[in-house]
DNA sequence: CTTAAATATGAATAAATGTTCATATAATTA
DNA sequence: TAATTATATGAACATTTATTCATATTTAAG
């Protein structure tokens, strides 16, 4: 009787697919203007135009790439009259940025 | 006085090559097989034809993913004779994957 | 020295991906 | 209804990337 994971093609897949989705700097800056650096690295709210200035991107590319994001699941949205809130949806976004923050700073 | 990062251009853009390094399926097919999820996920060393035949994939392609691998520092090699033995060579390659890993499975 | 075994490399190709531009949609306000 | 604000979408383009094929390199053995 083991606990033991079957890695099957499905399962490889659908990991490549989520790291592919964090794997591009402009996505990346998106998931890090959505986590409050400042606040124990809380999450915050903020709304497409708030993204795209901070970010220093197009509007359009901000959305394309939050709609990426959103695909895979690791942006939720919330909807206020015109405006659309972006929110970081999973604990699982934190650990992986701050793993492989941690990687890229050990080897500086 | 704040224990702050600061996320320059440099740590994004160092952390986006390392991510893509791992947002490849055949390279996870390579990292997993050289972690054993047997063995309390232990890393185990195999040489390069040891790898491409338990991935299945052409000693060519091996090589060219497993030097990718290298380069990011996500593997180290060992030479005996005419065999190269490869093995992960970072702790937080193995969060990396486990991380990801949880997300996929929970998301089932 | 020749042959064989193990691994690496370079060029070529096909497919995937990020970005831009122009335009569409949807909701609000005058 | 018309105009404005916020966001989304689709096509086009340029760049990157994975894979294959043929060949090179290295080391050991006969």
């Amino acid at each position: 009787m083991e606990k033991k994971v079957l890695l099957n093609d499905n399962i490889i897949d659908e990991m490549e697919s989520l790291i592919k989705v964090a794997s591009d700097s402009t996505r990346l800056r998106i998931m890090f203007a959505l986590l409050d650096m400042n606040d124990e690295n809380h999450i915050v709210e903020k709304c497409v135009g708030e993204i795209n200035n901070e970010v220093g991107i197009s509007q359009s590319l901000c959305s394309h790439q939050l709609k990426i994001l959103k695909d895979a699941d690791l942006v939720g949205t919330r909807k206020e009259k015109t405006k659309i809130y972006y929110y970081l949806k999973d604990e699982h976004v934190r650990k992986l940025l701050e793993v492989v923050l941690e990687h890229v700073l050990e080897k500086e």
